[in-house]
DNA sequence: ACGATTAGTTTATTGCCTGAACTATATGCG
DNA sequence: CGCATATAGTTCAGGCAATAAACTAATCGT
């Protein structure tokens, strides 16, 4: 048995089709098809016709429904060759997502428009470890309103908007259950507050989730199926599996940083013992490369790692051979329990690539040999806004996904 | 983003949605509902109609074309109360689908009636190591199809069937990649020889997850998600993800045998270092329990490990101790990867449950705090059978997803 | 100017589900 | 016995969505 396809026509399952589940299917084939178009290309109806095997006059009839919805403009005329000109047909540009991040020392709220480009963006540095979690939201509610009035005066208004916080979350409740490095425990988050009065909600993301839908989306290579994993104090994965964010049943899958790479290591913060965050986490790379943490921030310390490295200190250079070959513990289990046998490295994971990599193939070839090729180790696309493209990304996939919630 | 409920209506992702496609999620719903009921009710339509949300006059031109096509059988009247009496309705039992196992050393061909009532079963000891898969292949003919007939003589028709092999396969392509225990590497198997003329074709399964399918089925609690791990020479694992087998991208997920528990390990039969199953396989439970395994067959000497349990032989005691804790270490892995937190032992894990579950359960708690309560430990409901049952009922389900596939 | 060519719309048809009316067959009570 | 009541299942008109084919619209080439 294959992994299902996506559901298209149905409502859910156990419940009974009828025709209107058809034409939410037919929608979203069709938005999607105007959706996947490249930057500056404008399909004309006849061509979403022929790409999706639907007939001329459904696609008319769709296309109407997604004008009167807003979400399609009509956009000049174009001639090919012979023959009536063709209208082209776009993703609407005055309709856009909200994209927000909580992290430990930043809150940061994006617009982006329906195919992907940051409108407007705001960070604010803000200590969010202290205070619990309730001036943060407070705070970036706030951030969220400016960047939508910002927004809002280009005439973009905001169909709805995604969350990405650090830590495990339980997105059908609106609940962080825990972000050890915010020191948030079961925080019920009120969602409709942060950004009030948008047509379709704001969902809740685990940050390497939300970013791993970035790469998904922005990936020159278009793959379809990766681990992405970001390294950060804690070690985060996303899990990819045919083009979907694989969650599993409880919402939160992926926690590749507590993959148990040794069974007789130290504690971890999650509770647990010997998880690759102990050993590839921020805090275990810079202690074992001897570069205290005291009075730096973090970005200040992992500068320093990296000129270490530039300088080839031994330790520095063993700390990162180690955090690699842990790295590739985790991956080669993770590739035989899911199947996937590509890696996409975020966050710290990317800055140390040229040190890393050695020793991380070498780790992947001696505990998953023949799985890995030196290529399907790739960095990531997205950098350091990936989180944050990533949750607003999410709204518009959920969109296309069921047009029909805006008509 | 949640996992997507099981495509309903839909042919394929990417292909437009028409009528017949309603006609399709239709007619599984209700042959699914029929399916579903314990074995001696029979729903009559009226019941199917208020159980799925269609209509009386949907429900019954839909079983009309069940009974055509013969999936579906009426059977007696039944009164409950006033009114007149319903009619019953039940799968077929004259319709039915054929399970096949190719093991070590022995191979296995059996029929269920579409309720998975396993009718007849025959299992041929054979070694199968020696002399390649062609000789193994024709043998299984020959038994599936002496069990076929012993079918047909009671009137019984094989729709389709699945095939259950220890080791790696490539479904889609009806390829076995690799089966060490086998010894065959990248065989590609005639499956339409093997049980020819038959409507649905035959499907091919690595036999833990088969066997996975198999527990989904008869799970007394009614799981539906779980991690099936089976001990035998290798371990095996099925992944069972919202009641659907996850197989990944590749069509092989599941190799909990092979995650990683001790990176300075020694080496593994798939080429890996520290897997599991060099720890908790039979053959390293056998040796470090110091009993030989020559001249006995290995029922013999998992027969002669549970005696010295039984005595209570240290060396014994500390080889399930140990087989038992590097199990929790890889299923605390994979809890935090899939977010999975409940378990099915099954093979020798399940025979050594006695004595393995203690330390299974420590284990867990130190690699994966409070993520696994000790009755979500759970053992195989269909012991030997498993891979059989479950390959069988794999076509009943997928047959269940697309009824007019018999039409 | 006019045919060729391509884009998009209109119209008739078909398939499928729904709701309401209808038939069928039982029970229970006077 | 007869009739009200209740439940099962069928028939039929109506509506919606996709399709195919005919039709209108707009442009190019000669």
């Amino acid at each position: 048995m294959v992994m299902p396809a996506s559901a298209v026509a149905a409502p859910e399952s156990g419940v009974p089709g009828s025709m209107g589940d058809v034409r939410r299917s037919n929608l979203s084939l069709v938005l999607g098809r105007i959706a996947e178009a490249p930057a500056g290309v404008h399909l004309s109806r006849a061509q979403v016709a022929s790409a999706t095997g639907l007939t001329k006059a459904s696609v008319s009839s769709l296309v109407l429904d997604l004008l009167e919805a807003g979400l399609v403009r009509e956009v000049g005329l174009s001639q090919q060759g012979r023959g009536r000109p063709s209208v082209g047909l776009e993703l609407h540009p005055a309709r856009s997502v909200m994209g927000m991040e909580i992290n430990v020392d930043y809150i940061s709220a994006g617009v982006t428009d329906l195919a992907g480009n940051l409108l407007v963006r705001e960070t604010q540095e803000r200590d969010n470890r202290s205070g619990g979690h309730v001036p943060v939201l407070a705070a970036l509610a706030g951030l969220a309103a400016k960047v939508r009035a910002a927004a809002g005066d280009g005439g973009v208004q905001v169909l709805g908007g995604g969350l990405a916080v650090p830590g495990l979350v339980d997105p059908a409740a609106a609940r962080v259950l825990t972000a050890p490095n915010l020191g948030w425990t079961n925080v019920d988050l009120d969602l409709g507050a942060l950004l009030p009065d948008v047509p379709l909600g704001v969902e809740l993301f685990n940050e390497a989730n939300a970013a791993a839908l970035a790469e998904l989306r922005h990936r020159p290579d278009g793959a379809s199926d990766f681990v992405f994993v970001s390294g950060e104090v804690g070690v985060g994965g996303g899990l990819v599996v045919g083009s979907e964010l694989f969650t599993g049943p409880g919402g939160h899958a992926g926690e590749v940083g507590h993959i148990v790479v040794d069974p007789e290591g130290v504690r971890c913060s999650c509770g647990g013992t010997g998880c690759l965050e102990t050993l590839s986490g921020q805090d275990a790379i810079l202690a074992a490369a001897g570069i205290a943490a005291e009075s730096r921030t973090r970005t200040e310390s992992i500068e320093a790692l990296v000129r270490a490295l530039n300088d080839g200190q031994p330790r520095a250079l063993s700390a990162v051979e180690r955090a690699g070959r842990y790295l590739g513990v985790a991956l080669a289990s993770t590739a035989r329990v899911m199947n996937i046998g590509s890696v996409v490295l975020g966050g710290h994971f990317a800055v140390l690539d040229p040190w890393l990599r050695v020793p991380l193939l070498n780790s992947l070839e001696r505990y998953a040999p023949g799985r890995f090729a030196p290529e399907q180790v790739g960095l990531s696309a997205v950098g350091q806004a990936g989180a944050l493209l990533g949750a607003a990304g999410s709204v518009v996939r959920s969109l296309v996904d069921a047009p029909h919630r805006l008509q």
